[in-house]
RNA sequence: CGGGGCGUAGCGCAGCCCGGUUAGCGCACCUGGUUUGGGACCAGGGGGUCGGAGGUUCGAAUCCUCUCGCCCCGACCA
């Protein structure tokens, strides 16, 4: 009731607002454009976090840190770099305040102006690679595989929770190898893990390929990107990963010697996701009654919900059953709230995304049983005591199978083939999601779609084969298929 | 930056056009009681000076001027 959720069929910008709200994931601050991520949604994103991390390490990267602060004549080194970012920096021009000889307040002391003015790092390429080459000297030094969990600004116009703000949480790897191949193969090692986290851990199915140069990171040769398809069919750029050649080595002058003594430019690599996956969760899988998580990134994965309130006996079999379950490193809660009853529970726990709710009450307890309600399909079924761990094992493994089984569907279904503009604009406008359409590869060609229906090339799928064509708009010469949507 | 909307209690809003005593409602909160298998009910209670500044007036949430901020749509973007 005080709880109301726009219905996603009204109003879908609304209705992800008022998850985003309303089950307690971020808050608008007083800062213009940077939210307060508020427990649950922090606790989804170390989740996200620490599976990453593990990928990222079985893989042999390390975790470092650099500086918040970049130098502004760092940024410039590579000039297609600084092009991408000029616009949207944070800039600090002074290092202090003082009292206002006007009266009430401080103002920026002016004697205090910056000989160089620091850049808050929307991407930290610049500052790494010239801390790099004072690292790296030989093939010896190489590969250097290094990530950092940090926060970065990006002043962008318009912002929104999760899927753009003005600053964000992220992880960005920074790898220098000895060849052109080991930077590529790095390059393609991320890609693939990011797909297999994207779609194993958030239940979210993606497809993988390659930007346009047009889409392409600043500063890079070939940008390799998951793609994923929401529930209102806009894309959603899920996670990049740059080849970066030799652009950041030649800019910051970091050579090495092989095993021949000749001195080359380091090759590099570069790739990062961040805190707009939690955007992405939420638009794959929740529904109008709340959020919806996948088990292996729900921070509670099971509530126990004695009804209609705990006494000694409920919480008795409450207790065991989480220590069972524990032992099979579930997430379990029990609810011991004595001044709620179960319905308003319930509720609070489907908004909240919690993918199984086991109700137990005197009744249930009569039979050895208890009832289980599982948030993806509403579901409810009793369940008896005996083997109960095992049941909510399963069920667990279910529902996130269940959760991409459903968004992949969904994302197959929304993936229409086309020959000529007309279609293109119909399939766009009534149905959404990804259009799949010849291109005769021409950036030009590519800003005139987007420039007369707003829909841009996500990438060029890995997984299409060549296939002769004639261009959907140009009607010129194409031996690939891309896909066009409305993206984030 | 262009277009639209809005700032009144923690949240959501009414009041403003047609100035007039202690600024109102729902949710939330506190106390007590009755309840309790899908967002309980009754009674009592606490909390706001109406985004800010200036002005008009006997009197301003209400009229005027300036100002600050937020949200939505667009251009820009992870």
């Amino acid at each position: 009731m005080a709880k109301e959720i726009t219905k996603r069929s009204e109003n879908y910008s609304q209705w992800y607002n008022d998850i985003v709200k309303k089950a307690g994931l971020a808050d608008n601050s007083a800062v213009r454009g940077c939210m307060v991520i508020k427990p649950l949604g922090y606790a989804i994103w170390e989740n996200m976090q620490a599976q990453l991390d593990k990928m990222f390490k079985e893989t042999g990267h390390v975790n470092a840190y650099f500086p918040l602060f970049i130098p502004k004549s760092f940024l410039s080194k590579e000039a297609k770099h600084v092009e991408g970012f000029a616009k949207e920096c944070a800039v600090i021009t002074h290092h202090r305040l003082m009292n206002d000889p006007n009266g009430d307040g401080v103002i920026v002391d002016p004697s205090s102006k910056l000989e160089e003015e620091l850049i808050v790092r929307p991407t930290s390429e610049t500052i790494i690679w010239n801390t790099y080459r004072d690292w790296i000297q030989s093939y010896r030094d190489l590969p250097l595989l290094i990530n950092q969990w940090v926060n970065v600004v990006r002043w962008e116009m318009r912002t929104r929770p999760f899927l753009r703000t003005t600053e964000f949480l992220w992880q960005e790897g920074h790898t220098a190898h000895a060849s052109k191949k080991e930077a590529e193969e790095e390059t393609a090692l991320i890609h693939e893990i990011y797909a297999r986290f994207a779609e194993d851990y958030m239940a979210m199915p993606v497809i993988k390929g390659v930007k346009t140069e047009n889409e392409r990171f600043a500063g890079a040769v070939e940008t390799y990107t998951i793609e994923a398809l929401m529930q209102d069919g806009k894309a959603l750029q899920a996670g990049t990963s740059h080849f970066l050649g030799q652009n950041f080595a030649k800019a910051f002058d970091v050579k090495f010697s092989d095993n021949n003594n000749k001195v080359e430019h380091v090759w590099a690599s570069s790739w990062g996701v961040s805190t707009r996956l939690v955007g992405g969760l939420i638009m794959t899988h929740s529904d109008d009654e709340g959020l919806v998580l996948p088990p292996k990134l729900a921070p509670t994965q099971v509530v126990i919900v004695p009804i209609p309130k705990p006494n000694p006996e409920i919480l008795e079999v409450a207790s065991n059953i989480k220590q069972k379950l524990t032992a099979l490193g579930i997430r379990v809660k029990i609810d011991e709230d004595e001044t709620k009853r179960p319905g308003f529970k319930f509720a609070q726990y489907e908004l909240e995304g919690v993918p199984i709710r086991i109700g137990i009450g005197m009744r249930d307890l009569v039979n050895n049983q208890v009832e289980i309600a599982r948030r993806d399909t509403k579901e409810k079924m009793p369940v008896l005591l005996e083997g109960i761990d095992q049941y909510v094992d399963k069920l667990l493994g279910d529902i996130q199978t269940n959760l991409f089984e459903t968004a992949k569907a969904y994302r197959d279904d929304h993936i229409t083939e086309v020959k000529n503009f007309t279609d293109f604009k119909d399939a766009l406008e009534e149905k959404g999601g990804f259009i799949k359409a010849h291109w005769d590869g021409s950036t030009e060609t590519e800003l005139k779609i987007k420039e007369e229906t707003k829909a841009t090339i996500r990438c060029i799928p890995n997984d299409e084969a060549e296939s002769s064509g004639k261009c959907v708009y140009s009607s010129n010469d194409s031996n690939k298929k891309v896909l066009f949507a409305k993206a984030y």
